[in-house]
DNA sequence: TCAAAGTGTCACCGCTTTGTAACAGTGACG
DNA sequence: CGTCACTGTTACAAAGCGGTGACACTTTGA
C-alpha cells in the first residue's frame, strides 16, 4: 500500500515538481492550492503527511495547520512546514503550532523527499516497508512475515493485518469497533464478537514461539498490544 | 517526569552551550563527547532523544547512529543529526541512515530546542498531558492503566470510571448523586449506597501500591480525591 | 474442478464484576 | 455515656463478558 501525500503549494511550478518528484518515490500524491480545501481533503481521505507551504492563497498556511491540529481526525497527522521565510522567529512558531519539520526554500527536492521518509518511518512504519517490532514479535510488511521469539509463524491474512494494527498503535486500548475499521474494509458490518474469535486465533498463533502473551484484553474496553 | 537527552558532541564550547539550554528548558540532559560511551549511554540510560554530531572523535557520527538502529533497545529512540556539512547528499545520507532530523551549523539553539520539542510531541504522546496524576496515583485513560506509588494496579472497569472521574476533579467533594451521574450510565436507577461500596474497592485496589488513602470520606456530603 | 484454507457466527462455559443486603464500626451531639 | 445517623466491609446471587470449539459458507490455489 502507497503512501499517500497531501501537498498543499499554490506555486503552480513547484507544486508540479513536488508532485513528479513524490510520484516517481512512490507516493500517491493528492494536491491543492487552497486551504479550505486542504482541510477538506485532509479529513475526507486522511493522508499519511501533509506539506503544507506557509504562504498561501486566502489562509495563511501556518493557520490550515493549526486547525488541522485541533481537529481529532486529522490531529495525527505529521506536517511538513514549506517557507520562504527562513527568519528564526517563523520557523520557531511553525514548529510550536504543530509542524513536525520546517523546510527553508530553496529546498532540494530530494532532500525534503528524504525528511518525508524520515516522518513516515517513525508515524507509519509499515508504509515504509520498515520492519515492525515489539517485545519479540516482528512483521516484516514487505515479506509478509512474522516471527515470535525469533520462531517464524503462520496466520490467516485477517490476524496478520490485525497483528499490524496492533503494532503500529502499541500499547494503546484499541475498542473492537476500533479494529473492525482499521482491519476490516470500510463498511464492513462485522459483528463486535468477531474481533474476538480473530484475536483469539493470532494469539495462538503467536504463541508458537515466545511464552507470554503479547495482547492484553481490557475487560469492557478492548484489547492493547502490552506486556502485562 | 522531564524528558530526557542524550547529547553527543565533542566541541566543547557547543556542548557546554546546548546543555545549559536544554536544561533551561526543562530537560534531564547527559551528554559525552565519544562515540562509544555514547552507544553505552543510550542502551542504559534509553534517553527520550539523543542529538548527534556527524563529526565526533573515533567513531563517524553516521555510524553511531546506525548502530544505535541495529540495536532493539535503541532502534525507536529519535535522533537528531547536527553537523557542519551542508551538503545536499550527507543531509540525504543522514536521513536515510535513521535521523529523524539534520541541523546544519550554525544553527539557531532556539529552533534546535523547537525541534526537539516536536519530536517528542510525537513519539512521546504521554509526555505531552494526557495522563492524570494525583499524589502519587496516575491513569493512563489510552494505555487503560493504573499504577499506585509506582505499582501497576488492577480494578474492575467501574472502580477505573470511578477514579477517572475523582482524577478529573480533585480536591472537590463530590456528591454520591454526581458520582453515579458521572460514572454509571445516565439513567442507571443505582442505589447511593452501592457508591459507598465502590468506593470501598477503589480504595482496597489503590492501598497496594502506596501507604495512604487519597480518597477523604465527607460524612453525609460524599467523596473527594484529597489528601488527608 | 476440487480440496484446503480462511472467515464470520453461534452457543456454551467459566471467570469477573456488580449491585444489594446485612451487619459491624465510627463519629457527632446532646 | 448513649443514641443515632452514617459509613466500611463482607457475602452472595445474578448479570456481564470473554475464550473457544464447532460449523456452515466463501475464497484460494493447484
Amino acid at each position: 500500500m502507497k503512501p499517500r501525500l497531501l501537498i498543499v503549494e499554490d506555486d503552480a511550478a513547484l507544486s508540479e515538481l513536488l508532485v513528479w518528484q513524490f510520484q516517481n518515490a512512490g507516493y500517491e500524491v493528492e494536491n491543492t492550492a487552497d486551504g479550505e480545501e486542504a482541510l477538506l481533503l485532509a479529513t475526507e481521505n486522511t493522508p499519511d503527511i501533509i506539506i503544507l507551504d506557509w504562504m498561501i492563497e486566502q489562509v495563511p498556511g501556518i493557520e490550515v495547520c493549526r486547525r488541522l491540529r485541533r481537529s481529532p481526525d486529522t490531529a495525527q497527522i505529521p506536517i511538513i512546514m514549506l517557507t520562504a521565510r527562513s527568519a528564526e522567529e517563523d520557523r520557531i512558531r511553525g514548529l510550536e503550532t504543530g509542524a513536525d519539520d520546517y523546510v527553508t526554500k530553496p529546498f532540494s527536492p530530494r532532500e525534503l523527499v528524504a525528511r518525508v521518509h524520515a516522518l513516515l518511518r517513525r508515524t507509519k512504519p509499515a508504509a515504509t516497508g520498515q520492519v515492525l517490532n515489539f517485545e519479540g514479535v516482528q512483521l516484516d510488511p514487505v515479506a509478509h512475515r512474522v516471527t515470535s521469539g525469533g520462531h517464524a509463524v503462520d496466520m490467516g491474512p485477517t490476524e496478520f493485518r490485525l497483528l499490524r494494527y496492533f503494532l503500529e498503535r502499541p500499547r494503546r486500548v484499541l475498542s473492537r469497533a476500533q479494529l473492525i475499521d482499521g482491519v476490516w474494509n470500510r463498511d464492513a458490518e462485522i459483528d463486535e464478537r468477531t474481533v474476538d474469535v480473530h484475536v483469539g486465533r493470532l494469539r495462538k498463533a503467536l504463541k508458537t514461539g515466545m511464552a507470554g502473551d503479547p495482547i492484553r484484553t481490557v475487560r469492557s474496553e478492548g484489547y492493547s498490544l502490552d506486556k502485562k
